[in-house]
RNA sequence: UGGGGCGUGGCCAAGUGGCAAGGCGCGGGACUUUGGAUCCCGUAUUCGGAGGUUCGAAUCCUCCCGCCCCAACCA
């Protein structure tokens, strides 16, 4: 195993750090991924994740895992827990910096006291609809709220009985005292704090007022001694106020960099989108294979690694992008293919006699694991009279430039002999139920001793291989924006799913371990289902298949 | 006459004054007991547009065009 590190490619992230790193700006390294817990990760969340564990490592800092937990009505355990599982999985390791915002809160609580005391912040009495009234428009500036003039003294009493719980929800506010007239909304005297009397999943009942995103995350930056806090593209317009914060608390100040966020073709990233998809049963959870979330790919069959590989290939940039999903599987393409094992597994199966071959004789074939990997040495593969092989390898009459099996015709069995087509039997309806054919019992193992048999096509004994249940998956949408159409829901793909019961896996796969991948040999990757496939009962999901050239051959040819 | 960003081939993306990297995709070929893998070759006289500066510009200047984000007591 010598893998040539790769050399990372560079971008203006990673340029920024070594040259604050260089100017002696920051003397380290420390970021840090910050998910609020009110859903399930996604591959979008993975390329940020790539990028905050990954720039910390390549310098040698850390990088926290912090929950940004400051809405309670949102959140919950069940999405802490999913988070974590999920940043592990993926492979990075936050050590003993495990963080939440909500640790930080009596600390939060004592600075917005400060900036009481410094006049700079006061409490409102607007209603949010007032507020709202007040802010004036994106073209016109907006008008100062009645209350904020309010002495020190007033403001510092009423922000306490705010805590002590004695407003009701949403009746005080408090706020910084910016600027109502900026360009920029968000420093338009923006909310801190407000009243919900909700419990928090970590606080309990011990807090009524809940800071918002914009007090809360520069200053735990800030406390955790964050030096680079990477975000994405729409905190842009929030940078002037994280930086308004850090310099009226005085307090040490992190630099915020903001990227451009992954989006992927034929899905919707949005977490109230997939939150749609879940709840309205459009699929069977966050974990289906068909969503792009981390538990959802992992259940598909992605590695890790694949995936760290496609985060790295994408590149960080700040330009609006759509990344073809063609590239996320050629990723796991590449690493499947050098790593699993192979197996032959029949999916549409279609009876195959060889007329001359022994009744009730059996033979064990030597079949290579992995031609990627010579350590994955062989394993044997019974033989017999009666065979499963793909409906999609018998043509009669065969379409130009097909290589498989029609009337007349000699076809390889992989690993086995050259078998010669003699005939068909059909039923009523005139469909194919059965293929008759003769082999050459000197071509043992597919040797086809200097002919030229243009075909291989795989096989499996029919009373020696194992029924399972196979899941073929393709793009959740049929169109590459699903984000641009009206109603997203519109153009679900409906074939998204097929699910096939009837399929024939060679003997080798009964024990097969849930979540252990194969390539099943001219088809695709598939793993075991970690929910559903049980020893009696083997359900695979096909992660992706494999680059079909026969497709795109008959594609052009006609139809 | 609101503010903030962004525009390099079908999709990502390097490049930051010296004459358009790379990847995916696509097309062609070699090889092949997976029509897989692998290996070759091809794929932007041009960098949103128009002017200008310069010996020389995707890179600097000017104007124009287009796209994205912001008016939750969400993050």
């Amino acid at each position: 195993m010598s893998e040539e590190p790769r050399e990372k490619p560079s971008h203006f992230i990673r340029d920024a750090v070594v040259e604050d790193l260089q100017t002696g700006r920051f003397k380290g390294v420390v970021t840090r991924f910050p998910p609020e817990p009110n859903g399930y990760l996604h591959i979008g969340h993975a390329k940020a994740i790539a990028l905050d564990f990954g720039l910390a490592l390549e310098f040698g800092g850390r990088c926290h895992l912090r929950f940004d937990d400051t809405n309670p009505a949102k959140e919950s355990q069940e999405y802490v827990d999913a988070i974590m599982c999920d940043v592990r999985w993926l492979g990075f390791d936050w050590g003993a910096h495990l963080y939440y915002a909500s640790d930080y809160f009596q600390q939060l609580y004592d600075w917005a006291v400060q900036l009481i005391r410094a006049g700079r912040a006061y409490v409102d009495d607007l209603s949010a609809d007032q507020v709202a009234e007040y802010r004036g428009t994106l073209t016109q500036p907006g008008k100062e709220s009645p209350y904020r003039s309010r002495s020190v003294v007033e403001n510092l009493d009423l922000f306490e009985r705010m805590r002590r719980g004695e407003f009701p929800d949403g009746t005080k506010t408090l706020r910084a005292k910016i600027d109502m007239a900026a360009g920029n909304l968000n420093l338009r005297d923006p909310v801190m704090y407000r009243i919900r009397k909700t419990s928090h999943h970590r606080t309990g009942d011990a807090w009524c007022i809940y800071p918002m995103y914009d007090w809360a995350h520069g200053q735990s930056d800030s406390i955790e001694g964050v030096t680079h806090s990477l975000c994405t593209l729409e905190y842009e317009d929030h940078r002037p106020l994280y930086d308004w914060y850090l310099d009226a608390l005085g307090i040490y100040h992190p630099r915020q960099i903001e990227f451009a966020r992954l989006n992927l073709s034929h899905t919707v990233m949005s977490k109230r989108r997939l939150l749609t998809l879940v709840e309205e049963g459009l699929v069977s959870g966050w974990d289906d294979p068909r969503m792009p979330t981390l538990a959802g790919l992992r259940r598909r069959g992605y590695t890790p690694e694949a995936i760290r590989d496609f985060c790295e290939r994408i590149g960080i940039a700040k330009a609006d992008n759509l990344v073809d999903v063609a590239l996320l599987e050629h990723c796991v393409r590449e690493d499947l293919n050098r790593r699993a094992l192979r197996r032959m597994a029949v999916l549409r199966p279609l009876r195959l006699v060889i007329e001359n071959y022994p009744e009730g004789q059996v033979e064990e074939l030597e079949a290579v694991n992995n031609p990627e990997d010579s350590l994955a040495g062989t394993r044997k593969v019974p033989f017999s009279r009666v065979l499963c092989i793909e409906q999609d390898d018998f043509r009669d009459p065969p379409p130009p430039k097909y290589f498989r099996l029609s009337p007349g015709v000699e076809v390889r069995l992989r690993y086995a002999y050259i078998v010669k087509c003699t005939g068909v039997v059909r039923d009523a309806a005139g469909a194919v139920t059965e293929v008759r054919c003769t082999y050459d019992p000197a071509s043992r193992g597919g040797d086809a001793r200097g002919r030229k048999v243009k075909g291989t096509i795989h096989w499996v004994s029919a009373s020696h291989s194992v029924r399972a249940e196979v899941r073929l998956y393709d793009n959740l949408f049929s169109v590459p924006k699903p984000d641009e159409v009206e109603d997203f829901k519109s153009v679900l793909n409906r074939h998204s799913l097929e699910v096939l019961t009837g399929c024939r896996v060679e003997p080798f796969l009964a024990g097969a371990e849930p979540g252990s991948r194969y390539q099943f040999e001219r088809q695709g990757y598939f793993c075991v289902d970690s929910l559903e496939s049980s020893p009696s009962g083997l359900v695979l999901n096909r992660t992706v298949g494999l680059r079909d050239t026969w497709a795109k051959i008959e594609k052009a040819e006609g139809h």
